[in-house]
Formats: structure tokens, sequence, C-alpha cells
DNA sequence: GTCTGTGAAGAGTTTCACAGCT
DNA sequence: AGCTGTGAAACTCTTCACAGAC
């Protein structure tokens, strides 16, 4: 443990180091090369020594790394090694689905309550949880102690959703919208679109007669 | 239209420029400076600019740019002034959840196929399509020229799934599946993983209190 | 005065290449 | 011999700051 800032990129990458780790781990392997992790995942061998550099020295000179410590490392780097329950706004098409997303679960984050001002959606069971109506979500929150929450709602509805969840004392929000909302110091925020990385895609695709490949 | 390798993250941000310039138009706007757009999207002026500036000139010094100019352009660049065929491996809870994305159809991108290979599965309707054998992909992709494909099946179906899009034509693909698949040079591939955001989030959470804020 | 377009400086990230341990 | 850990070099991306256009 020592450098200051560390690189998202480089919590980006840790994160498939990780789940990389799980399968070996699960598949019995023992032992792994920086190059075989850096096969396993896409990047370069370097990559991953300097990645992991940043956290301490996990590795043997001449041996490589131990799986199962590597990977109870990198999830304890990731505070994987503890439960995360989440709160959700939004029950439309994208929070069902959320519920259902069973990555979550596999990685402790665990969706606790759902939440929504639509009449018609609340008191709707998903899976094991029933939509609960917005107002009633700081009380949940505080009482719950989450700390984390999920945005699924419109566009429009977004920005007025983040507030109430960083009053009721949300601390990091992964907001689905497509919508730039704003938050204050300390509070992280992270967005998530998937056609954006289909426009990307695309674009990539479009300009492969151009210029050269990829 | 000057520069050669433009950078990943310029073709993201381009995503979300273009976006908001759907929004103020909409709103009646017709002129912007790199300065609201940055605002709008969280980045800082000068980048709006440079990112606009790869592909040529289209503001005017001392006011700004014409909204549905700018607008034009960026979809034209992301080839948005079309619209994509997809093709959907996958008909569980995340393909069926893809086949109802609203932010897939508003930019252009269609879901003209779904395919699995469970049996329970095949036949099922979902919005107005329905589910169709996976062995009849190969011949749907080509009869009706789909370029870009979506991997929503299990991890450990991925990479069977990824090879039998690429020998039926596929020239892109988006894999949802958490685990790193392989394609030859000349297909262009990106992983959406959204547990690894979440990832990133709780790992600049706990970080906070040993670090500075963020 | 306002705001764009851009070369140059600065910051950040990745790769190289090798010393050092097993 | 094999593989990690790491400074230094190379590269990429972002910000600065200002000339040029309106």
């Amino acid at each position: 443990m020592k450098s200051f800032r560390i690189p998202e990129a480089t919590i980006t990458r840790l994160s498939f180091y990780s789940r990389f780790l799980v399968r070996l781990d699960r598949r019995g392997i023992v032992t792994v090369s920086s190059g075989e992790i850096a096969e396993g995942v896409g990047v370069s061998p370097a990559q991953v020594r300097k990645d992991l550099a940043y956290f301490g020295e996990f590795g043997t000179r001449g041996i490589g790394y131990n799986v199962k410590d590597l990977m109870h490392y990198t999830m304890k780097i990731l505070n994987l090694n503890q439960s995360w329950p989440l709160a959700l706004a939004g029950a439309g098409n994208l929070g069902t689905f959320l519920c259902t997303y069973r990555n979550f679960r596999d990685r402790g984050f665990i969706i606790t309550g759902v939440f929504d001002n639509d009449l018609t959606k609340i008191g709707k069971k998903i899976e094991d949880l029933t939509v609960q109506p917005l107002e009633d979500m700081p009380g949940v929150i505080k009482q719950s102690g989450i700390n984390v929450g999920l945005v699924a709602v419109p566009s429009r509805a977004a920005q007025e959703v983040v507030d109430l969840m960083i009053k009721s004392g949300i601390k990091a929000i992964l907001n689905f919208a497509s919508v730039a909302v704003s938050v204050p110091d300390g509070v992280k925020l992270r967005n998530v679109d998937m056609s954006v990385a289909l426009e990307v895609l695309t674009f990539r695709l479009a300009s492969r007669k151009a210029a050269r490949g990829n």
C-alpha cells in the first residue's frame, strides 16, 4: 500500500483481474503469472504488474502469484469482502432487470429496496422485493444504512431522485439515466449508458474503410 | 476532417455532446458555446473544442455553434444518420430488457432478431419480436445484412456465440457477458459490465477516508 | 468584448527493459 | 531459467493561453 491517486483505469482492470482469478480458483488453479492474467483479460503483462504494484507486492519472482491469495487481495482492495446493500430508484424495465441481474449478487451487491412514484408499480413484486413509494426511500436508506444508490428512472426525473438520495445519506450513485446529473463534493457518481458503448462501436465500424483497422 | 487516430474518449464524449445537442434543439435553442456544452455534459470547454476540432471547424468565433448544425455533424460522425439493425443472442432477463431499451431505438439501433438455444424461450414474444433458435441466426444475419451483434448469453456460452456471429458476417460486437472473448482482426469488440462500474464506485467510497476526496 | 481553433506545455498512462529474487 | 517489481522512456490525453474571427 503506497501510492496516492490510483488511476481510474487501474481500478477497472482490477475488477477484471478479480473476476478472472475467481474463475481460475474455481478450476483449482494454484499459481498464475502476470502473462496469463494479461492473456485472460486482454491487457499487457507489464500493465498487470504495474496495476498490482500500486497496492503492494503480491507475487514471487520466478514463480508468479498464488491465485487464492491474489484473489483475496483484489477483493479486499475493491472492498468486496463485505456485502453492499443498494437502493434502487425506478421499477420500469431497467429497474426490473437490475433486480434480477446476477452479476450484482455474485459480487456482493444486494438490492435492498426498490422505489418508484408510479402508482401502477408500487406494490409490484420483483423477485423477493416489493416496489415501495419513492417518499419512503429516505427512511429505508437511513434505517438500513445504505450508502450506494442506483438511478434507473427516466432522464427528466434523474436529478430530482439523485438529490433525494443524497439528502437521505447516499454516498455513491450509479446513474443509468442518459443525462448528466450533478452531485455535491464528496458524493461519488458514475454513469452507465449502454447506447454510448454501441455508438463507439458503430463509429469505429464505419471509419474502418477510411483509416486503418480498429 | 483531418486527424488519423481519434481517442476512444473523444468518441465517447461526442456521443454525450450529441445527446445534449438533441435536447437543446428540442428546447428550441439555436446557438451554444463550448462552455455551455461543457457544463451540460461535465467536461472542460477546451476539451469540447479539441474534440470537435478532430473533425472540422464547426463553430463561429465570437458566437459559438449552431445547435442544429452541430447536432447533425455529431450524428453524422457517429454514423447515426442511418439506422442500425442489431442481432441479439440471449433471451434471458438481460436480453429481454435490451429489447425494451428505448435508448437504443432513440439513437437508431433496432434489434431485428433475437436468438436463443433454450427451447423454453424459443417462440416467446418480446415486444414485437419472436425468439428464434440460435441455429437460425446466421441465416437472418446474412439475409438482413446485420453488422452489429449483442451478446447477452451466460459467460460460458459467450465465446461460442461470438464465433458464430463472426462466421455469419457480424463486424462489431457488444458483449455483456463478464468474460473476455477473443475476436479476429477487423472485428470490433466492446464489453459492458455494469458491476465493474459499481466496483469502481465502492473502491472510491471506501478509500475516501484514507486519501482525499473522490 | 465574446468565443473558437490550436500549438505548446503539462499531466497522466502505458510500455520497455532490466535488476533482483526463486 | 522463469517471473516479479520498477525506474525511465515513450506515448497519449488534457489543459493552458492566446491569435484570429465576429
